[in-house]
This record gives structure tokens, C-alpha cells and sequence, in this order.
DNA sequence: GCCATTCTCTGATAATGGTCATTGAATAGG
DNA sequence: CCTATTCAATGACCATTATCAGAGAATGGC
């Protein structure tokens, strides 16, 4: 596993507000900046597997990661999209279960690592932060309730739509010279994002184009007009 | 809405253990027995509604609860069926957002309720009673990311399959003579679970009754061999 | 800059599942 | 026990989506 080890700060980590450690005292950060270690991960490397036990906790500082379970012909259903900010693994390590999916980065990542038993004991230690953890994972249980919902109703014309709107949150920062955002994603991620075939996420794509919805470059999709995509998605 | 009053001693509770307010210690039983009220409800009456504000949480003492979320042209999608022993609400609660789903009673039911403001100071007093929940919500999590793979990948048979073995753990304790379990619920609300439509269903409840998968007896399903719905439902 | 590899795109076809309309059966409430 | 109403079942048809096969384009590593 080819990766390098850089330095960086938490005290002063500039995505740090934005996550789940903003508004922590000092001294936590720093018990936090004394137990991590942070590691350059090219594209492609796995964070962790499905089914293996967690290790520790994994705080993204730079680069987009997938988290991703395998169905039945290996397919990958993609869960969520992480971005910098983003604390992975800490449910399994809190419900001391197995992890339910796959972490692999879709670009170079920096990402902060925190071993088990020192986040645990910062965990102990600091009430405020597992009560963060906790507010947390209950909102993105109710997050869970419209996905579901939308894969069993929607089309996957409308969920392609939903997609994209989603996917302005992950990639808003990468935007063109126009200010409109840029995604960069393979056709098979972004199907199986929407859970569909790629054949038929493509032909989508194609009609969404004459639509004038998105356009393409190379592989990269750029959303043209979001207020259609809204239309489309046909929200209640 | 119609409902009694009953009393229900927490002390006594014959299906607290298997709860998550199993392996408490006397005092905190007592605190929380202090603050409850137990209601009967009949069948369709609603706990809850999606978009509302938490009041407090409900304990299931007795019967069997939807949880659903409505899709676009008013279609539920029921998301979990809560049984005697399981607590509702508290999520919204902790996580402070509206309630993401309704909870409607299948069958009449023993509810017992707590007030948010006495059930947020349990909480703050009672340390492992707060860790059990943040335990059973990590739980639920991995949970839904296999949900969401099947609803994405699977086929509706695959779905309705598994739906049955999931309704085992729920209906279990509802068995006939033969000692197979017997499922009472609507062909609407088995579709709902099961993500399709009413019609679609019905054919392949047709299916697997040729197959003497299940049999049926008026609107109930008896589940007649669960292998071969293991097999069907083709899990990986 | 080139080449191998991976990814994208298209067509043809089939299967799955949804919708609409209608008949028949079961259930709950008086 | 009976009746109104809700629920279950079935047929016909259509739309959506998946699958398979193969050609063409883009990408990343040397």
C-alpha cells in the first residue's frame, strides 16, 4: 500500500469548524493532534473493507471518498460520498459491529487517522464530542429514511436528478470558470450512486444533454441548470 | 382520538429485558416508570406524523407499529416495523429535527410514553442508558446500508423473499397450531415494505403460494418453508 | 507522445414491473 | 347476522429498465 505521511495540525485545520470537532476547547483538539497520524492516500486505495474490524477512525482533510457496499454479483451500491471534514467509522466502532461497507478514495486523499483506543478514551474523556457523534448519526438515520424511500418510488430518471443535487454538496468547490459545478465521476460510480445499470445511466446522461441539463467534458459532467434538475427530480 | 388509560409497572415489565432499557439498575427503572403513561390504541391510530415535532418517546408494550414515510403521490413506504419491546422517537429527539416519518399502529397496542423534557433528563443523568441508544443507532445505520443495497439491486421476488425472513423476527411469536408464523398485514402494506406495487405483489404472493413457499388463509400468510425463501431471496 | 487499458457509448432485445379497469371476497361495525 | 366498505385478485397492456454484444474514445503511466 504505497502512501506517505505528512504533517498537519488540527489546531489549525481549516475544515475543522465545518466538521463534527468544530467548536471543541483546546485541549481536545489538542489530545486529538496527539493521537493522529495523517496519511497521503492515492486514488483507489481501500480505508477499510466491508466485514473487517474497525481499527480506529478516519477524518478527511482533502479528496472525495466512496463508501460503498457489495451486492450480490459484486456490484457496489454507493452509501455515501465523503468529502473533506468528514469523520468515517465511528459507528462501527460505537455499535462494535463489523464494518457494513467499503471506504476507497476517488482521488488523492489526506486523511487523518485516529487508532480505536485513543478515540475511545477521547471519547470518555469528552462529552461534548459524543454527543456531537450521537446528533450525528441520528440525523443521518432520518437521511437514510428519504434515500430508501426515493430508491423504492422514484425512477431513475428522477433519482439521477436527485443525484445530481446531491452531488452539488460534494463537489460545489470544483467548479468551472462559468462557477458551475464539476463532477468527476466514472459512469459506473455514478450508476451505481443511483443504483442502475451504467448502460442505462448513460443513455440518461445523453438525454439529459439535449436537454440541456448538463453538459460533458471528456468524463466530467457539468450541471448547467439546476433549477430543470429540481423539475426533474419531481420532489414532494 | 379514542384511547384508555392503563397501568403498567416498568418494574414488572415482562419485556424490558429484551429492550433497550434491559440491565438497567432499579433506581433509573423507577425514574422512568415515574415519568411514563401507558395509552391503549387502536389499530390505525397514529403515534406520530412525519414533519412534526417530537413530544417524547414511545415504548411499545404490547402490538405492532409502522414506521412509514410518504413518496410523492402519497405512496408509504414503510421503513421499519416497530414490535412490543422497542422504543420510538428518540432519534428525532436527539438529533433536534422533525420527525422524518408517522408511526401508525397495525393492531391495537400498549404504548407507553415519555415526555421529552423528563426523558432528555433521564438521559442526561444516565450515562448508559445514553450509550445503549448511541449503540442502537450505530446498529440501525449499518442496518440501512443493506436495506438500501437490496432496494437498489435486488429483484422485487428477491425483496418479497427477504421481507418474509425479515418478518419472522416480527411476527414470530404469532404462529398457528403447526408452529409456523403467521403474518397479518395488508397486500398495501406488505408492497410498501417491500418497495413495489399492491398488484405486483399480489402476483407473486400467487407465485409462492404454487410453490408452497407460504400459504394463506383469508389475508393471512403462513410461512410454510423458509429455506426455500432463503433461496430465493439469493442472499450473497 | 504513445500505447495499453479502462471507460464510454450505442444498438438490439428481453424481461421485469407498473398502471388501469373490473370482478370477487373478506372484514368490521351496527 | 347482515351490509357497507375495504381489500384481494386477475387480465390486458405498456413503460421502464436490464442484459448482452461490440465499437469507439479517453485516460493514465511509461
Amino acid at each position: 500500500m504505497l502512501r506517505n505521511r505528512i504533517e498537519l495540525d488540527c489546531q489549525n485545520c481549516s475544515i475543522r469548524e465545518g466538521s463534527v470537532f468544530g467548536g471543541l476547547c483546546a485541549h481536545s483538539i489538542s489530545a486529538i493532534n496527539g493521537h493522529k497520524s495523517t496519511n497521503i492516500h492515492r486514488k483507489g486505495q481501500i480505508l477499510f473493507h466491508e466485514g473487517t474490524r474497525p481499527l480506529g477512525v478516519y477524518c478527511v482533510n482533502k479528496g472525495k471518498i466512496k463508501l460503498y457496499k457489495l451486492g450480490n454479483e459484486g456490484k457496489e451500491q454507493i452509501i455515501q460520498l465523503a468529502k473533506e471534514g468528514e469523520l468515517l467509522g465511528y459507528r462501527s466502532m460505537i455499535s462494535e459491529e463489523l464494518y457494513p461497507v467499503s471506504a476507497e478514495t476517488l482521488e488523492e486523499c489526506h486523511v487523518c487517522f485516529v487508532p480505536k483506543q485513543d478515540f475511545l478514551q477521547m471519547l470518555s474523556n469528552n462529552h461534548e464530542l459524543y454527543a456531537k457523534l450521537f446528533k450525528h448519526a441520528c440525523h443521518e438515520l432520518g437521511l437514510m429514511t428519504q434515500n430508501v424511500t426515493n430508491l423504492a418510488q422514484k425512477t431513475v430518471r428522477e433519482r439521477l436528478a436527485i443525484t445530481f443535487i446531491m452531488l452539488r454538496e460534494t463537489y460545489g468547490k470544483d467548479h468551472n470558470e462559468d462557477n458551475k459545478t464539476v463532477i468527476n465521476l466514472t459512469r459506473e460510480d455514478l450508476a451505481n450512486i443511483v443504483g442502475t445499470a451504467t448502460e442505462t445511466l448513460i443513455r440518461l446522461l445523453h438525454d439529459f444533454k439535449e436537454d440541456d441539463v448538463i453538459s460533458t467534458k471528456g468524463r466530467k459532467i457539468i450541471i448547467e441548470n439546476e433549477s430543470e434538475l429540481i423539475r426533474i427530480a419531481n420532489l414532494s
